[in-house]
DNA sequence: TATTGTTATACTCTATAACTATA
DNA sequence: TATAGTTATAGAGTATAACAATA
């Protein structure tokens, strides 16, 4: 493949990547502010302490410090302290938070399989390549 | 295809248009801010007025009134009186906008280049008919 | 009277700096 | 002395309500 097709393939995907995120986000619209779902997000399967999720969030220590409280005032997150480490917090997602979590998955992939109803069998196969393709170069 | 694996698509396929859109916004880090970017963006190729632009984006009139603000005062942004109907502003993209807009493509996609640059001759295929069945799909 | 855009005001999310507790 | 987290404060971005100008 030739520099020139590589680089209008990067544009071309990197567009309709955005712009399915740009019309999830705007469509299928969650009760929580997009952050805080990024947020618990980063929960599932796995506990954080308030730095680790900062990081993983790109955001400062103070502003992590502010979603964290929302959440846990509306009981969607655990705040405990670390066993080992008396400066950390250990922060995990409550049976509640698990719920809006996959609420909110639930109605962004519903409008999603609702754009890709139309496709046929190999059309679909051809997107579930391209998806598998994604994710692989997006572990580097 | 099944009903199941039309939702485990939809699942995984928005996961890695986030993901993608995501790591976009992070590691290929503008000088302007996205929703100023989104708004230049949207005066590509077509003049529009700031009513218009705030429907495209999403947002109430005020807001945009204070995103084209600032874009008008880095001069990237022209705002003059419409022709006809007195009421209405008109926005376009000046040269310095047309160009700041050019750079900040440039960033993302030669980051996003960089991400597909292992991938075979056949794998790129695979993401250009996936990339083409995308914006199919996003028309409607 | 309805519509377009702006101004006034308030709320949320963000950041940097200062502070507290622990290692 | 360094690190994790929180509190204090300020700066963007957003929204609703009220206003001015035009249709």
């Amino acid at each position: 493949m030739s520099n020139a097709s590589l680089t209008s393939l990067a544009n071309d995907l990197r567009h309709a990547c955005q712009r399915v995120s740009r019309r999830v986000r705007f469509e299928a619209t969650a009760e929580l502010p997009p952050h805080q779902v990024s947020a618990l997000w980063n929960l599932q399967h796995k506990t954080l302490t308030p730095g680790e999720l900062a990081e993983a969030e790109r955001v400062s220590a103070p502003s992590m410090t502010k979603t964290v409280n929302c959440l846990v005032e509306k009981g969607l997150v655990a705040r405990a302290d670390h066993p080992d480490d008396g400066r950390c917090k250990v922060l995990t997602l409550t049976p509640a938070g698990e719920t809006v979590l996959r609420e909110v998955g639930q109605v962004r992939n519903d409008w999603m399989a609702g754009l890709l109803q139309g496709l046929s069998k190999e059309e679909r196969a051809v997107l579930r390549q391209a998806t598998d393709l994604l994710n692989q170069v997006l572990e580097n």
